[in-house]
Order: structure tokens, then C-alpha cells, then sequence
DNA sequence: ATGGTAAATGCAATATTATTGCATTTACAT
DNA sequence: ATGTAAATGCAATAATATTGCATTTACCAT
């Protein structure tokens, strides 16, 4: 749903400012390949001759959760970009315990069915998160 | 599926000492009504005159967790015991993100549904976590 | 009951992660 | 160009988590 030039969208429509940090952590986000931390995020900067603080690294995370540009994996306890084309509020992982494949992915009926569910207890979510703990395809063959 | 004494059982068959400091964190974790952290649990021991070293209960959580007799609620950073009669490696919450209101459900269906999901991506999953983030009964009513 | 032993805990040091208040800088509108 | 609110940097502090090693404890065999 959001990449780079999108989420740039987003920050001037609603109003923020279109600072260096967040366009430099924007960046990362969208290159990485698997959960960073705000840490993390700062490292590769560093490496790359920029140098954030760690304070505006986390307003700036929280500001994109916020703004659902970002969000938390939460066994992680990293930040992932949402990937592409994936359903509005819906954020779901399958994570290998072994080697830590990570993959996202939506899906309409789970959240219709989750919101089922919530209906009876009175509930309304907003927001899906889901993670599948288990063993990706390359790691079931080997022994641990 | 596990009150005190089931998880007990669990512990002693599984080889495990019963020692004073895991039936201490058990009572405090079959107690809470809302995830603990493991100073929560530091604190809620120093009330009743036990003094537990922080490690310790760390050490104490990770095993739990290893055992399944309690597991982590991603978004609030806590461990909580599994409530009885959930399906076994399913951990499914409601969180209110106005008041914090907080239930745990567990729904055969939905990890069927994830299971195939999974399967078809080459991934076998053994755990499953949810969160369904939004508002309560309570807090519907209320503007904020 | 007593003693031996592996397992578990406590402690101290250290590392990592997160938050706050305030001074300074920056993006953006005028 | 200039003014201003917003954002950032910095320093201090707080909260959370991990490690290695000394000591204690639960449990088993006697
Ligand atoms: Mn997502
Ligand atoms: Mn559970
Ligand atoms: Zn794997
Ligand atoms: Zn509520």
C-alpha cells in the first residue's frame, strides 16, 4: 500500500513536515528486508555517513505507526514497512523460530471472521495483527 | 488448560524442580487479570514479602513460555498465563486501545484458516497469535 | 533422616532499549 | 528574506534485559 513516494504523500497531505530524518528512515524502511529496530535503523544510517539520534528515531517510528505507514512486529519487537498492496489495518506474519524467515501477508476472510468473533464480545477492531510461529519450508528438513 | 495446579503437574513431569520461586511467579501469573511484566511480577512478590531477583524471574518466564504454561501479549509487552480451555498453541487477544481492556479468545477455525494460509507458502506453524486492536463495548459510547 | 549432586537462584556488573525536558535548528508559509 | 510552529539534538535518566560466576536448593539415593 505505501512506498516510498506514497508515504511522502501522506506526511504533506496530513500536514507534516517533510523532514531529512524522516526521509532518510522512510528510506530504510522501505529497502529493508526483515524487521528493524529503531537501532538498527540508526546503524545503517551511520554507515551511510548520517547521523540521527536515537530520540528522533522513535518519534519519528511512532509518528509512522501513527500514520500506519509503519508498524510493529510484534514478536520482533522491531518496525516493518507494510508491504505492498496489503489489506487496510490487517498486518500478518508467519515467522520461522528457527532461522527467522519472516513473510506478510493479508487476508480479507480472516478478518471478517476475527471481526466475528470481536461483535460478541462487544469489541470493534481496527486493527488486525497476526503472527504463525513455526518452521518455514527450509528449515522442516533439517534436525534440530 | 493450565490453573496452578495442572501447571504444576506439567513442571514435575517434565522434570522440572518445584522450587519456591516458580510456584511463587505462577500464583502471581494464575492471580493477574491483565498482562504482567516481570517487574510487575517483582512488585506484586515484594507486597507479599518475597523477594524475588530479577533474573530470576526472567529465567522463571522463559521456561513458562518454553512449556507453554504462559506465553507473551505482543502488544503489551507482558506475559500472562493461558486462560483455561484455549486450544493448545493458540493465543488470541482483543486489546482496547482506549482503556487497555484486554481478552483472550481461542477459535479453532481461524488457525485452520491460517494453517492453509501457511501451507501454502511452504511455511508449518506451530503457535499462533493474534491481536485484534480497537475498542471495547465500554468505550464505543464515549467521544474522544 | 542424611548426604551427594545437578539444577536453580542470587548477585554484581554490564548492555540494551526507551523516555523526558529543554535548547537549537529546520521546513514551510507569508 | 523573514517569522513561526514543528521537529530535531542533546544530556540526563529510567526501564528493561543479559551474562558469568558464587551460593543455595530440591530431589534422589542411600
Ligand atoms: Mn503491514
Ligand atoms: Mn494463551
Ligand atoms: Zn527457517
Ligand atoms: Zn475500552
Amino acid at each position: 500500500m505505501f512506498d516510498f513516494q506514497s508515504s511522502i504523500q501522506v506526511l504533506r497531505t496530513k500536514g507534516y513536515k517533510l523532514t531529512r530524518p524522516r526521509k532518510r528512515v522512510l528510506e530504510v524502511l522501505a529497502q529493508a528486508q526483515k524487521p528493524v529496530s529503531p537501532y538498527d535503523i540508526q546503524k545503517v544510517l551511520q554507515q551511510r555517513g548520517e547521523h540521527l539520534n536515537h530520540v528522533t528515531i522513535y518519534r519519528i517510528l511512532d509518528l509512522f505507526c501513527l500514520l500506519n505507514l509503519a508498524h510493529k512486529v510484534l514478536s520482533f519487537g522491531g518496525f516493518v514497512k507494510c508491504t505492498l498492496g496489503e489489506e487496510e489495518g490487517c498486518h500478518r506474519f508467519m515467522v520461522c523460530r528457527q532461522c527467522g524467515a519472516l513473510r506478510e501477508f493479508a487476508d480479507k476472510a480472516l478478518c471478517d471472521e476475527e471481526n466475528e468473533i470481536a461483535q460478541d464480545f462487544g469489541f470493534r477492531t481496527e486493527q488486525h495483527f497476526s503472527e504463525g510461529f513455526g518452521l518455514c519450508s527450509n528449515c522442516q528438513g533439517q534436525i534440530f
